[in-house]
DNA sequence: GGTACTTTTGGAAGCGCTTCCATTCTTGGA
DNA sequence: TCCAAGAATGGAAGCGCTTCCAAAAGTACC
């Protein structure tokens, strides 16, 4: 077995530094790279990565790093089709993925990411506005991009989407179909998406001139907020709920049941993200569809940007969403 | 900012040699070792990780394989709890956690995986019946752990549970319950999990002396398969579904809502995983629960023992499995 | 054929660490 | 007090690769 390549050079007989060259398409002579490429294929020969990383600096390997509560992270499949878009992406362009979870403190988490010194980038879930893991990253002399976003992030790159406007956009047509009290049951504070949608679902509402102090409750993402919310709710007689994903939406559909009420008859509700399960609620949801998977697709290319030409100027996407209209608010209709 | 062993080593006066087994555990005298880790954190010193593996033959890192058809993987939480459960086990054991999602063919993950050389050991999902991945895998001298298994994998180490038990104790309960025709929407044909449970389903029905051959639909653990196969199941004029998992059996739901029939009056319905959101449909699903995070904590402590004593004899572990009774079976009754 | 390039190649250093081996320092028992 | 055995330490080799630099080979033009 040809394990290194020294071994492959001596069987091509040329250098050690040439045969690095062919494999990493240094300039070798036509011929020359023909006959090591032909030994390469017939021993099956593959560089070792560590040592490789030791002698050039870098990896191939990008880091992901997902420090997200236990109770929000995989309970629905927001978090994994994300990681599978940036699969996708990466397959090409990357050695392998990294993945670091939220099991201990952030500072840990930073700890474990920077110290590991193997990765030559990561793709960092930034979802709370105050986040000392996020900062660390965006401090280190490493290559990262942000998946959402902080106003205060001048100088990051970053993926995200409109959530003031989506939810400005969910609300309007609440009110378009002639809802007037219509609730939010809010994503968990702190984090952005929750306060954007806050803000668009606000906007919304006093363009209406239609009040909503009353009729905001927080949640938290998951189902069990959305049903104790919409109890709140239910009871300060709201016409329509707007809740900060298709999880909580979900839950507040449990609740709603429950109590013998009609959607969207008595009720009319709304969700955000269109995850698979949304179309398939009875009724199906009315959502904003939310690429999670080109997100994650997204991040994955602007890191490769960024690490291509470092020290260039940050690089922010902001993808598009759509609402997608379904039966939860507009009864009747035949599914789109 | 201190970067290498021999700047520590200068600084604490110590040779490169005596700061490695400082940092590695090696036999060290009190003084010397205080004296060393003093400066490690006064410093903030951090080993290379690329340097620690080539020198040692070690990283610290292990691999995680899921190549799962796009269709199938984190369309649900499955494999995101999953992942979730590894991750909860490694954070304390292992530097961190190289995951490869399945973008290609399986040979040319195998071998990325192999290739890399700097996992100490992989975590690889094993739901096929014939898995060239898996095989690699196992032929290759990384210790490996599967979840899920094959009947022939005699010398591989794996995690999984009695998927036969688990079908027959459904059916089982479904016949219990008075129904007689029972009907089976299966999981992805080959795969271990679909045909061991339909062995399951079977061997109950038979048992009970009832038919089953026209009452089988295959399906692939997706909602529409679950939509699609219970239409042509009621033509049939079932009164029990059970479904390889929750996807499924929402996907059915859906389709005997819009014939109009009750849940359970008309046709039971069962599923298969309880994840999160099978508690929250109408009526909440009856299921078995299979605890998807513990499978993978289960596995990663598995290959770290395997990793302890290598060449040792491999390693199975069955867990349990819980049949969850809802009112999507016995309906009218109060939720547990 | 000779000069002045350009392209291709090999030698060698070095990436930051672990670990073997030899040397020095301790310790305890005779 | 002295010696042997054991513990602690340092020196040095080497893990497998990239990359700088200089030397060799090829090419174009006069």
């Amino acid at each position: 077995m040809v394990r290194t390549i020294d071994e492959l050079a001596r069987l091509s007989g040329v250098s050690r530094a040439t045969v690095s060259r062919v494999i990493n398409g240094g300039s070798v002579s036509d011929k020359t790279r023909r006959r090591v490429e032909h030994i390469v294929a017939e021993t099956g020969y593959r560089p070792n990565l560590a040592a490789r990383t030791l002698a050039s600096g870098r990896s191939g390997v990008v880091g992901v790093v997902m420090h997200v509560d236990p109770h929000l992270l995989f309970r629905d499949a927001y978090f994994g089709q994300l990681l599978q878009g940036m699969s996708d992406e990466l397959v090409d362009l990357a050695a392998g993925m990294m993945l670091w979870l939220g099991n201990r403190t952030k500072e840990q988490t930073l700890d474990k990411v920077l110290s590991s010194g193997l990765v030559d980038g990561v793709i960092v879930t930034a979802h709370y506005r105050d986040d000392p893991l996020v900062d660390g990253l965006l401090a280190s002399d490493l290559p990262t991009v942000l998946v959402g976003h902080r106003r205060h992030d001048r100088t990051a790159s970053y993926v995200d989407v409109d959530h003031v406007h989506a939810a400005d956009s969910v609300t309007s047509h609440l009110i378009q179909i002639g809802r007037t009290r219509i609730a939010h049951i809010t994503g968990m504070r702190g984090t952005v998406a929750a306060e954007d949608r806050i803000v668009g679902y606000r906007r919304a509402m006093a363009r209406a001139g239609l009040p909503c102090d009353d009729l905001m409750i927080d949640g938290d993402f998951n189902a069990p907020s959305g049903a104790t919310g919409a109890a709140v709710l239910l009871d300060r007689h709201c016409d329509a709920i707007f809740c900060a994903n298709d999880s909580t939406a979900m839950g507040a559909l449990e609740t709603i049941r429950a109590r013998g009420l009609a959607v969207p008859g008595d009720v009319a509700l709304a969700g955000f993200d269109d995850l698979d399960f949304a179309a398939r609620l009875d009724p199906p949801l009315t959502t904003v569809r939310q690429g999670v998977r080109d997100q994650g697709a997204e991040a994955a290319r602007t890191l490769f940007q960024l690490m291509a030409d470092r020290d260039g100027t940050p690089r922010r996407v902001i993808l598009p969403t759509e609402l997608v209209i379904r039966q939860s608010t507009v009864g009747g209709v035949l599914r789109p």
